[in-house]
DNA sequence: ATGAAACATGAATCAATATTCAAGTCAACA
DNA sequence: TGTTGACTTGAATATTGATTCATGTTTCAT
């Protein structure tokens, strides 16, 4: 059977290849956070990552797939620093406020993230969804369980979920990436005042 | 002096120009929406729009301009519509609900909105963040009102403008842009208490 | 009715850049 | 040390699409 072109790599068997591998990788990261996907070059990227232009290729098939390699990774790297950063803590607001700071804090350790999250919507939105619906997920299990236990008022927890993931990302929006530092702890307590509000016990008639 | 080329006109003074350059709006609102700004080509919004290639620079200097137009002509409509939504109510937890409902309603029927305002950040960031801090500042002035008058916690109100934009938009997503359809009448009440349970008065320690 | 201004047209220009490929270089092992 | 597979290179290709422009067509004030 005839090989026409051989099948490329992809995939870097030595260490040299890995350390190139990771080069592009973060290269990309940079690129794509600051022109955007569309207007982020191969080019560029191999430029900032300091490898030739061809080199791209042995390691991607295009630039969609290193971008959502990306994501994948950032979402990875979000989840377990959050898991982290909220491991062993027995109250459910205890975990809501250690969450939101370690949020802010990983969206400030990695200033592109924002933009390539959003970009993803255009780039691959199926990647996109799955990347908000996964994290809402687990995030609405520690709900649930939290419901269950009586701790917060019974609210659907996909609902409460996605409403934390939209307090979280316009906060993290508006200090620190428009502003590149944390809200000031003042506003911060304002958040989790508002936050703690929200989860207990709610009033349930108007006003 | 030599006129080299005369200056386009980009205003329509007719009213078949007024036709001509709404339609081109439109069609851009469209293609913009359905492919992304990068993505969508001239060709394709003179196309949707029925007009020939070359009448897009009529009307408009490049694709950035018909773009940051369309972003502002979208927000003014937004706000128009929370405007009239939340006139003459009472209480700020009606305006709120009322302005969260209006807000999906508007998403529902402006399908690319969010998928505009989200590309404004790549297209023109200057804009879009006037666009957020536009919305914050009026909302933050109906909130600082409600501080005033004691009739919800005191938080800032800037802040608490950002949390509930952040609410409304990733409930938007997750149900209008998903779901093409309004969240259930049960979750969007899960929402409100939420809501309610951040603005009243908060409880002071922890949880 | 008529001429000028406004408007409409779409082929041609021109730059950008994703991707390919043929020709090397390197590192390790037989 | 020679061979091999892994890796690297950057010039060449091929497509796409924004913008221009020379040429029509329509509108309307006179």
């Amino acid at each position: 059977m005839v090989r026409r072109g051989k099948a490329p790599v992809h995939e870097p068997t030595t260490a040299r290849g890995q350390r190139t591998r990771q080069k592009l990788l973060d290269g990309a990261e940079e690129i794509f956070g600051e022109e955007g996907f569309e207007r982020a070059s191969i080019a560029a990227i191999t430029g900032r990552a300091e490898v030739a232009l061809g080199t791209f290729y042995v390691y991607f098939p295009n630039k969609q797939a290193i971008f959502s390699e990306l994501l994948i990774e950032l979402g990875r790297a979000l989840r377990r620093r959050l898991a982290e950063a909220t491991r062993g803590l027995d109250t459910r607001l205890a975990v809501e406020e250690a969450g939101c700071l370690a949020f802010l804090e990983f969206v400030q350790s990695h200033k592109n993230f924002y933009r390539i999250v959003r970009q993803a919507e255009f780039v691959d939105e199926a990647l996109y969804r799955s990347y908000y619906q996964g994290l809402a997920k687990s995030y609405a299990e520690g709900l649930a369980a939290a419901v269950e236990g009586d701790e917060i008022a019974d609210l659907d927890p996909e609902t409460v979920a996605y409403m934390l993931m939209g307090i979280f990302d316009f906060i993290g929006m508006r200090w620190v990436l428009w502003e590149g530092q944390l809200p000031p702890e003042k506003l911060l307590q304002d958040v989790f005042r508002f936050i703690r509000g929200g989860l207990l016990r709610a009033p349930e008639g108007g006003e």
